[in-house]
DNA sequence: TAAAAATGTAAGTAAGCGCTAACATAATTA
DNA sequence: TAATTATGTTAGCGCTTACTTACATTTTTA
C-alpha cells in the first residue's frame, strides 16, 4: 500500500519536524515513527529535504473558510465578528504544528514559511476586509482601512494564541478563553462602528 | 582581557543561535565569528548548552521601560497609546534576535523562553494595565479588564512586528509602519473611551 | 500462479559534530 | 624580570547523522 506508507511518514514528518525541529528530527526517528524502515523513507523521499518540502506542501494547503460571509449577513456584527475570532483560533489550533514548523524554520525556507503564512492569514483576511467594506458602504462601520483592521483583529487573536502555545502555567495564563474573545470582540466593535 | 573575549562570545552565539538555531550554529562557527580559537568558548563556557543558558541569562533582561508612565500622563489617551506603541515596537526590534531564539526553542528550554517572554511582556503589560485603571478611575475610560484590554493592544504590535520579521516581500506588506501605527491606535481609543 | 513492485534487515560509509589533549605563545600581573 | 594567566595551534577521539549497498521477504498485480 504504497499511499498509506507515504501518508504516514508525511504525518510522522509533520508530527516530529514541529516538535523537534528539522535539525533535531531524524530520519531513524520520522521512520521509526511512522512504522517503517528508515530505508523506505528515503525510497520515498530520497532525502530528509525533499521529505521536508512534500510535508511543508501536503499540509499548507487549507480548507478554505467558505460559506463564512454568507452565514455572517445573519449575524449582528458582534455575533459575526465572535464567529470568526472562533473559527480562526480553532483553525491556528488545528495547524499549530505547521504553525510552530514555520515560525521555527523562517531562516531555512524563507518561502516555504511564507507561503504557509500566507494560505494561513491571506483568506481569512480578504474575506473579513470584504466584510468590513460591505459594512463600510452600508455606513455602519466608520472609514478605515479594511485590510489594516482585518489585521489588528486577527493580530490580537494570532498573538493571543501565541501566549498559550508557550504553554505558560495555568496561573500565569490571563484569562479564560471565552472572556478574551468577548473583550477583544468589545474593544474591536466600539473601535470600529460609525 | 578576559572580560572582551567572554562578551564577543556571547554576542557571537546570540547572532548564530538566532539565525541557526540552537542544533544549527556550531561551536566553530561561533568561536570564529567571535574572532577566538574553539578551544577558548569551551575554556570559558565549557560546554555548549552552559554557552547557550549564559547567554540567555545575559540578554533576557531588558532594560526597564522606566519613566514612561509620568510622561503619559502629560499626554492625550491617543498620544500616549501611540508613544507605548512605538517603544514596544521599538524595544521588540532591539531584541528580535532573542525574540526569534525565544520563538524557536520553545520545546528546548521551555523555562528560559518563558523567562525572556514574560521579561518582553510582563512589564509592558503591567505599566499600560495601570495606566488603563487610572483612567477608567477618572471615567475616561470604559470599565473592562485592563491587562485583557493591554495584550490585546500589544498583541496587535506583535503581530505585526512578527509578520514584517517575516521579511514578506514589499509588495505583500499592508501598509506604512506609521499608518499601521496610527490606524491600530484609532480603533483602540475608539474601542476603550468611555 | 508467475512477474513485478514494495518493504524489510543488516551492515556500513563519509561527514560533521561537541569536545579534549598536548604543547607553544602571548599578555598580564606582582 | 619572573610567574601566572589567557589564548592559539594542531590533531584527533567518539559519537551521531543522512544516506547507501546487497540481499531477503512480503505484497500486489496481471
Amino acid at each position: 500500500m504504497a499511499k498509506d506508507t507515504r501518508e504516514k511518514i508525511l504525518e510522522a514528518g509533520l508530527k516530529l519536524f514541529s516538535r523537534k525541529g528539522y535539525l533535531g528530527a531524524t530520519t531513524r526517528e520520522i521512520a521509526q515513527n511512522a512504522g517503517v524502515a528508515e530505508l523506505t523513507l528515503f525510497r520515498h523521499f530520497t532525502s530528509k529535504e525533499k521529505l521536508f518540502e512534500e510535508m511543508m506542501s501536503a499540509y499548507s494547503f487549507l480548507p478554505a473558510l467558505k460559506g463564512l460571509l454568507p452565514q455572517l449577513k445573519e449575524m449582528t456584527y458582534e455575533e459575526a465578528l465572535s464567529e470568526i475570532a472562533g473559527s480562526f483560533l480553532k483553525r491556528l489550533n488545528e495547524r499549530r504544528h505547521l504553525v510552530r514548523i514555520m515560525q521555527r524554520e523562517i531562516p531555512l525556507y524563507p518561502s516555504k514559511a511564507r507561503e504557509v503564512y500566507q494560505n494561513l492569514m491571506g483568506e481569512i483576511v480578504k474575506t473579513l476586509a470584504s466584510y468590513f467594506r460591505e459594512l463600510q458602504e452600508k455606513k455602519v462601520l466608520r472609514e478605515f482601512n479594511a485590510e489594516v483592521g482585518a489585521r489588528a483583529f486577527l493580530g490580537m487573536f494570532f498573538s493571543y494564541f501565541n501566549t498559550q502555545e508557550l504553554a505558560v502555567p495555568k496561573k500565569y495564563r490571563f484569562a479564560d478563553k471565552d472572556g478574551v474573545i468577548a473583550e477583544f470582540v468589545t474593544i474591536f466593535v466600539k473601535g470600529t462602528i460609525q
